[in-house]
DNA sequence: CCAGATATGTAGTGTTCACTACAGATGTGG
DNA sequence: CCACATCTGTAGTGAACACTACATATCTGG
């Protein structure tokens, strides 16, 4: 039997720019209209590839996390505590005001509140924070029992105040904060890790 | 000439009712039967008093930020930068995860990113935000001055900083972190402030 | 070249949205 | 008690929304 006539669009190229219109506007403020413009295809082609606005949301959630999950992977690399937060954090102010990217962190623009009917989509965006953070976590402990970090450190909580530190300035980027405000932050926010160390 | 008919409802009452909409669900995500069925009245009402669905919202924010305004002064009334933090950080843990409110921040869930027609709400949400971060400048400033902070503090990177923990927090917690966890990165964040403190 | 299968473009569908016209109700000033 | 002004409830308005029916186009397997 035949396979059917072959799609048309790329659909990585699709989610980057399905991606872009949420960062923007966020899962309830992107229309269908927006979105299939800036993809480049009607709404028929949307629905038989994703199959609702969610699943398109979804599906462009997976290639954002690829990716950033290869740069935490470069940030829990680093050889003490106190560099993994150097590198996550200017990192992040880096990424934030990146002006390839709408401003701000998709995880968070996407939808901290929606309405009835996405009250899942808050879910689905906290969830893939949480990655991040038990990422650092796991760092953070084995800092910890490297004797990087004090007797007295908290691995959970250095995590739950890093990943904390990054939904904050992504708030800020996406109202305008600029690149050096953010490195400000960074550098503050770096010595609670400092302070949690061990000096040589 | 008469004075008309006079209103049914009390305004201030209302708006209380209307800043828990906007909280849980975001500007764009509350509808307007959502709304009048909190504040207890109908859709010619609202609007007779209170323009449109963005101004109900200005008048929900002003009586947000009022009485956020009292609290903050109690915040920066506190005798050093490291005591100010504390309090600043410690209280929004205890105010964001107060079973009385939807978790988080009505500055945050309000609306970070909005579709077509609502761009200045973002807007709106951040110069409240700033407002706070404007007193938070002033009271490191003088604390620089006081010599509690080191000659090196940056105070206006350090007000930048607890704003971003505080947002970050409100994320947080409308994602579900209970008062303990908000707790530990407060108890974390104050680190980065004593870092720049003069010690006794 | 034909049959089955999948993609595409046009042109809608019903629903929900913010907002309002209108008539009746309730007040004040003369 | 009357003219006027403002509020209230009912019942909508047009617009925008997510989503889809359907005819057509383009592929593969036989």
């Amino acid at each position: 039997m035949g396979m059917g006539r072959p799609r048309e669009f790329d659909a990585d190229i699709a989610l980057d720019r399905a991606m872009e219109v949420f960062w923007r506007h966020g899962y309830e403020g992107a229309t269908i209209a927006q979105l299939t413009e800036a993809m480049g295809i009607n709404p028929p082609s949307l629905y038989a590839c994703f199959g609702n606005k969610e699943g398109l949301l979804k599906a462009a959630l997976d290639r954002y996390t690829k990716a950033r999950g290869a740069w935490m992977d470069e940030v829990v690399a680093a050889p003490t505590a106190r560099e993994v937060a150097v590198r996550m954090l200017m990192g992040i102010a880096d990424k934030q005001t990146d002006p390839a990217n709408p401003p701000g962190c998709l995880l968070v623009q996407g939808g901290i509140a929606c309405g009835t009917g996405s009250e899942n989509v808050p879910f689905e965006l906290a969830a893939r924070r949480a990655q991040n953070e038990d990422q650092l976590r796991e760092r953070f402990l084995r800092a910890k029992a490297e004797g990087d970090l004090k007797e007295t450190a908290d691995p959970a909580a250095l995590a739950r105040y890093v990943s904390a530190v990054s939904v904050g300035m992504g708030v800020m980027a996406s109202s305008g904060a600029d690149r050096e405000a953010l490195r400000q932050v960074a550098d503050v926010a770096v010595q609670a890790v400092e302070a949690q160390s061990v000096r040589d």
